[in-house]
RNA sequence: GCGGGCGUAGCUCAGUGGUAGAGCGCCACCUUGCCAAGGUGGAUGUCGUGAGUUCGAAUCUCAUCGCCCGCUCCA
């Protein structure tokens, strides 16, 4: 088991800031107090994960010949949910103590035999205080009647205004109402832990509901994985495209889960977006791409900017995966709130694809011409989060770096974003302001990058101040054009430029005309 | 969903019943020949939201929304 206690709060803090106040991410709904579990981005945080969409599209698909690339809808029948088995069959019962409040899932509860004591109501003596609540407890193994009243009385004592008088004293005097017992065997409707009773179990909604139609009489889902629509048109993809196993269908997209409990700032959101592939194969191969997919994908996380080391494998044990897994790895990032999962690379088996045959009443087998066999494919589904690959790159770009040398405590804060993911790619200054020369040629060449990569250009303040601000948001060079570019002093260097470098924060001389093919080479 | 903490300017926070504040940031001008915090001036707040108590609420009470931490959950 990965080591949960490694985080640095205090570190996920300045992040958080960092992005609200350059204009990574926002919290959704703010102006309106927010809405919880859902973000927006912000102008730089789109371009960061744009970047990431589509360096993970060019190498999934484009740069593949067995990869082919769909975009299905997000609004999702009801039939496709019931055979996938999210409605009904993946969704837990919980049940609530109703005296301690812990929540409990009903199918793991040890069904228990004993005395069951049902109680009415309570009262409290001299005060007009009364309830009519039902209540039940039942007696655990070596309790007296006296505990089981005990703890009768402290789930009454809940509804007691604590103002009548100290607690404990409240406690004792409340008088327990229409006492009678009742023998059980194998019930599951106590809390093993205290005796009380649950509540009902009650299945939670994971998904959510949307309705359409004139009078908005139909039900649909928002889709909670990308993956249903991959299953649902593989015989489509198939037919239309000439393909031969393996062969996969990649899609990036929205999805949606009614999280219990969204937490740690984009990592658990309600509405996120996924970058999903299912690769379908020979039953025999399932297990050998399996592990060869999760090597490609190490080797994408690297790419981007997420080095090995941070990342760490979790070959998902026997009773732990999904029933129908053979075989699931979990790739996790070390965050600063913890270890957490970015992707799962899961063997699937047969199952997605058999569930939709017998749903739908329609063959999906396969039919291979050369060994004249009929099947159903297996599938191989790395699933990648975006979102908290987004978060991923972030988390691992900040740093805070300490240059006063001089006693002066300066502190530079500092994106190392990789290049390819980088917002922007180059910050072009005029050294001062005033000149007008500068100026002009500093707008001539950000119209000359523009069609290329993403540029900024700034004028305002002292030029330090400016490659500090552009420190702070990642961008990997910047360009000032100065009194040398100019060739006032120094003819032999007129048209070039002063080239400073993110991460080093050293300088070179570059030639205007050199700077698209040497920016060209460094951000893609 | 439970328990605890928190919510005041873009950010970090001070302000415990009596005129809404500081530092940084931001904008303008000046200065500035290459790495932030120099000079002058300026803008910015439904004090998270709603109700209540009060002559008067950022401050007290209740509710609600959101954030953080711990449980719980995560197909």
């Amino acid at each position: 088991m990965a080591n949960k206690d490694v985080t640095d709060p205090v570190r996920m803090e300045k992040i958080v800031s960092l992005c609200k106040r350059r204009g990574f991410i926002f919290q959704a709904g703010e102006l309106y107090g927010g809405l919880n579990g859902c973000w927006d981005y912000g102008p730089l945080g789109t371009e960061l994960k744009r970047n990431l969409k589509d360096y993970w599209w060019r190498k999934t698909v484009q740069e593949r010949d067995d990869v082919l690339g769909m975009d299905g809808a997000i609004l999702t029948m009801e039939e496709v949910l019931q055979s996938s088995g999210h409605i009904g069959g993946f969704s837990d019962p919980m049940c609530d103590c109703l005296l301690s409040k812990a929540r409990l899932r009903a199918d793991q509860i040890d069904p228990q035999d004993g005395t069951v004591y049902h109680f009415t109501g309570a009262s409290l003596p001299e005060t007009d205080w009364k309830t009519e609540k039902a209540y039940s407890v039942l007696q655990l193994p070596g309790q007296d009647e006296a505990k089981v009243r005990k703890t009768a009385r402290e789930y009454y004592s809940q509804f007691v205004k604590e103002s009548l008088m100290n607690k404990k004293d409240a406690i004792k005097a409340i008088q327990l109402e229409g006492e009678t017992t009742e023998k059980v065997t194998g019930t599951t409707r106590y809390n093993p832990a205290n005796g009380s009773l649950l509540t009902e179990p009650r299945e939670f909604n994971l998904m959510l509901q949307t309705n359409f139609g004139a009078t908005g009489e139909q039900v649909a889902y928002l889709r909670p994985e990308t993956a249903q629509s991959i299953f649902c048109q593989y015989k489509n993809v198939l037919d239309s495209n000439r393909v031969k196993l393996p062969f996969g269908i990649a899609q990036v997209g929205k999805s949606f889960r009614n999280e219990i409990n969204p937490r740690n700032f984009t990592f658990r959101s309600r509405e996120f977006e996924q970058m999903e592939i299912e690769y379908f194969c020979r039953p025999e191969d399932g297990m050998r791409l399996t592990d060869e997919w999760l090597e490609t994908r190490l080797n994408f996380y690297a790419e981007i900017g997420i080095p090995r080391n941070k990342l760490h494998i979790l070959d998902v044990p026997d009773g732990e995966r999904a029933f129908y897994s053979k075989k699931t790895y979990d790739i996790e990032y070390e965050f600063p709130f913890g270890i957490q999962e970015l992707e799962g690379v899961a063997y699937r088996t047969d199952y997605d694809l058999g569930v939709h045959a017998k749903g739908s009443g329609r063959p999906l087998e396969y039919f291979d011409e050369e060994t004249k066999e009929r099947f159903l494919p297996h599938v191989v589904e790395p699933s990648a989060g975006c979102d908290r690959t987004v978060l991923a790159l972030i988390c691992e770009a900040f740093d805070e770096e300490e240059l006063g040398t001089d006693g002066k405590s300066d502190i530079r804060t500092v994106m190392r974003f990789m290049p390819s993911m980088a917002p922007i790619k180059v910050a072009i200054f005029p050294l001062l302001k005033k000149n007008e020369e500068q100026v002009r040629l500093s707008k001539e060449i950000q119209k000359q990058l523009q069609p290329w990569m993403n540029v900024f250009y700034d004028d305002s303040g002292a030029v330090g101040r400016r490659y500090r601000r552009q420190d702070e948001v990642g961008t990997p060079f910047c360009i000032t054009v100065d009194f040398e570019t100019l060739g006032e002093e120094t003819p032999e260097l007129k048209g070039t430029v002063t080239l400073r470098h993110r991460d080093s924060m050293e300088q070179e001389r570059l030639a205007i005309d050199d700077l698209l093919p040497w920016l060209l080479a460094r951000v893609r």
